[in-house]
DNA sequence: ACGTCGATCTCCT
DNA sequence: GGAGATCGACGTA
């Protein structure tokens, strides 16, 4: 956790400090988890993007204004969408986490998905579905509930991407910024381009098999 | 009280 | 690749 606590980090450096980073839900059904694999930041006060664009403050997004750690989850179109405070609370700043590569639990996520494979979590709504997560884990911290985020058992990307964030219409330069981060390679990313790395874009693939199933 | 609008997903062609 | 689903939060009245 100290990773997110490092003040002389930038939001744009923790968003890609995070891939490889293993995200783990405990819910009374089951314990789910896997590796994060798409991040984007969200710049609070300048960014025409983000929720807290010019300091605004509103009793949905309060949990961007607490501590490093907080969970922000808010729901759109019927989805719910997991980010993750950073900064300090004068600087509301999050990263959303948009995609995983399951791990653990990959059953349970099946039943909640009723999909299999690339679709279980390939997309920032259908991590939380798969995974449990909703507004109850908005505004508490990470590490003390029943989310929690692993660095021992990380993995670390050959190569990060870095592209433009995903549904950011009509904002100007916050359009194109390149506040996007994927594992180069790694078929679970969202809205993929480019070639897929056999090893799923991973440094060190220790005996683990891995298997590309098409879908699309 | 009501109209608008998404940091999306699914199904269909 | 595109339309429709869908729903809560927010701004305006």
């Amino acid at each position: 956790m100290d990773f997110l606590f490092d003040s002389n980090m930038t939001t744009e450096e923790i968003a890609q400090n995070l891939l490889g980073c293993l995200l783990i839900k405990v819910t009374k059904e089951g314990t789910c988890s896997g590796w994060i694999v798409e991040t984007e930041a969200y710049l609070g006060e300048l960014d025409e993007a983000a929720h807290s664009y010019a300091m605004k403050r509103t009793p949905r997004i309060e949990s961007m204004y607490k501590e490093a750690g907080t969970i922000y989850v808010y729901s759109m179109h019927a989805h719910q969408l997991l980010n993750i405070v950073v900064q300090e609370s004068t600087i509301p700043h999050a990263i959303l986490i948009r995609a995983i590569e399951p791990h653990t639990g990959i059953e349970l996520m099946t039943q909640r998905r009723k999909k299999e494979g690339l679709l279980l979590t390939n997309g920032p709504g259908k991590l939380t579905k798969a995974m449990g997560i909703d507004k109850k884990d908005d505004g508490t911290l990470i590490n003390k509930e029943s989310l929690y985020l692993s660095q021992i058992e990380r993995k670390k990307p050959k190569k990060i991407d870095k592209t433009a964030r995903i549904g950011i219409p009509n904002k100007g330069v916050w359009t194109d910024a390149l506040l996007r981060y994927t594992v180069s390679g790694n078929p679970y990313i969202s809205v993929k381009k480019g070639k897929l790395d056999n090893g799923f874009g991973w440094e060190c693939v220790n005996n683990t098999i891995m298997r590309i199933e098409e879908t699309k």
